[in-house]
DNA sequence: CAACCGTTTTTTATGCATAAAAAACATATG
DNA sequence: CATATGTTTTTTATGCATAAAAAACGGTTG
């Protein structure tokens, strides 16, 4: 008897988005074709047929043929919970990093695959795909016929992390600058900056929000580098900052309204097509982020 | 019946290099205990008694408990050819750049699994798991649910690859004369000299032997980064110039000669603890080699 | 009794079967 | 006859079985 069955997520997922649709469709109307559905949806036609099939049977559609008329409006019990129809890697990343970021395993700690699916409740070969493909982040590595080893996020590995970030991005800063004035980053500019200025005025209570604005100011600034290379790195930092973001409160406010400040700084050195400005203010900001980064430690 | 049956290349490969430590024994003498070959061997004891097991049936030895007498010198024909102790990794590496970098195969093709397995005669998890420890290098990427796509080493790889390794040894050359002068890479510096001037002098008959002493050269000077993210990197570096020597041998002795003058010029401006020197001619020597890159590029 | 070997248990490596999903092909319909 | 649906084939995703290898355990021997 199977421990754990295969899943299915990608089907279930892709009724729940079916049902985001048909609600936005009044009872009686029909749903357009296959083909439309599963380019809209992103997914197969046979994935789309499941769906339509699972559709009818729950009598939410009358599907006969090229005909899938409109019953009723879903409800919330319709839908799959979104336990479901999340992807095996995304149930393996976030159990995986919450195990590793709280700290209750040392730096260092062999990772057992088998009692890892275990405990994740996903199978061998999913944690060992999930072990080879997150080993590139660097915060765990393997000897062969050994099995891997947490190397974990140390004060080493922070300090490494943010010498290449400062690298990067003083290069991101310099590149973007040498972008012709119609170029569309300086419109995406202009609209970060008034994104950072309404967040500024509220920061009080929205600063959670941050987090995001935080990322797509950095992924913009790192899009002028053009460089496969230096996106995948900020693919490692984005995930540092998530999971930081999610689990060390401390001073969070602070951090984010002063991050705000910095992140103007440089916009306006941008903006201003100062060079040196730039360069400053961008060293600023990072110095800080650094600081932070080193204080959210759990290991040494 | 299996198509392929399960590997023990470790065992074959453990069992040629004992053979290789019988050969500097005399007959007549005693193999040290099991646990010293494991230690010395980098093996568990099942596969050193494995290898013993199969010494006693060759009448290489004679194996009583803790006697292990030596009756005869390994002959060329008691070795495992070397196919058999290759790892399914190193197999699967080999065929794969050289698929891609032949230029057989376009760039955006559809890589199939099953193909690749068939092909190389692995199994399908060796190639899926490959292709995922691959990636890393940005030669192949994958969407979700659509397989991998070659990317391939392209134009633009060459100049991405190139822009960041510029940035990343011209911090490690300046980090590099950060070091104390008591540091043991001075005298790691002064070997590769010695070993640079020694085959300039016989570049004309042996400039095949600078592949390897240019990936000791850069690996010396990123080693004063000290940072996880630039070896990697360098993996990366490593593994293209690896193929790149391997089979793009146009101007190979005028392009190796160039080279060895370059590198001696940093290692002038380093050791005379010239900043502006050494960044200039690391500068210059990275040029070359961008331009060296560019000139083998096989698509677009 | 400490180092060593014989045996058993555990873990990793890897082939393979099969469900899920995609893609291709065939047929129908307006 | 172009586009849609119905059906079949192919490919990918993923669970699992098992051989290879490592590690642990326990008894032996000098």
């Amino acid at each position: 008897m199977p421990f754990v069955v295969k899943r299915n997520n990608r089907y279930k997922s892709i009724y729940n988005q079916t049902l985001d649709l048909i609600k936005t469709l009044p009872d009686g109307t029909e749903l357009s074709t296959e083909s439309a559905l599963s380019d809209r949806l992103n997914a197969s036609r046979t994935t789309i047929r499941a769906v339509l099939k699972h559709l009818a049977d729950e009598k939410v559609i009358d599907w006969r043929g090229r005909h899938k008329l409109i019953l009723r409006p879903p409800t919330d019990t319709d839908y799959f919970v979104s336990e479901e129809t999340r992807s095996t890697d995304e149930i393996l990343e976030t159990a995986f990093m919450q195990w590793i970021l709280s700290g209750d395993v040392n730096v260092g700690t062999h990772l057992n695959e088998s009692e890892m699916a275990r405990n994740f409740g996903v199978s061998t070969s999913a944690v060992r795909e999930f072990l080879i493909r997150f080993s590139r982040f660097g915060l765990i590595k393997k000897q062969p016929s050994t099995g891997w080893e947490l190397v974990g996020f140390t004060k080493n590995f922070a300090l490494e992390l943010s010498d290449v970030r400062e690298l990067f991005e003083t290069r991101s800063v310099h590149q973007f600058l040498k972008q012709p004035s119609d170029a569309p980053c300086w419109a995406a500019l202009d609209e970060l900056e008034t994104q950072h200025k309404d967040l500024q005025s509220r920061v009080e209570t929205d600063y959670l929000e941050f987090s995001t604005l935080d990322d797509n100011f950095h992924r913009l600034l790192n899009s002028a580098s053009d460089n496969r290379f230096i996106s995948d790195f900020h693919d490692l930092i984005a995930l540092i900052f998530h999971y930081h973001y999610r689990w060390n409160k401390q001073d969070e406010r602070e951090r984010n309204t002063a991050a705000i400040g910095q992140h103007l700084a440089i916009i306006a050195g941008l903006k201003a097509r100062d060079r040196n400005k730039a360069t400053v203010a961008c060293a600023n900001h990072l110095a800080a982020a650094r600081k932070t980064l080193l204080r959210s430690i759990v290991w040494d």
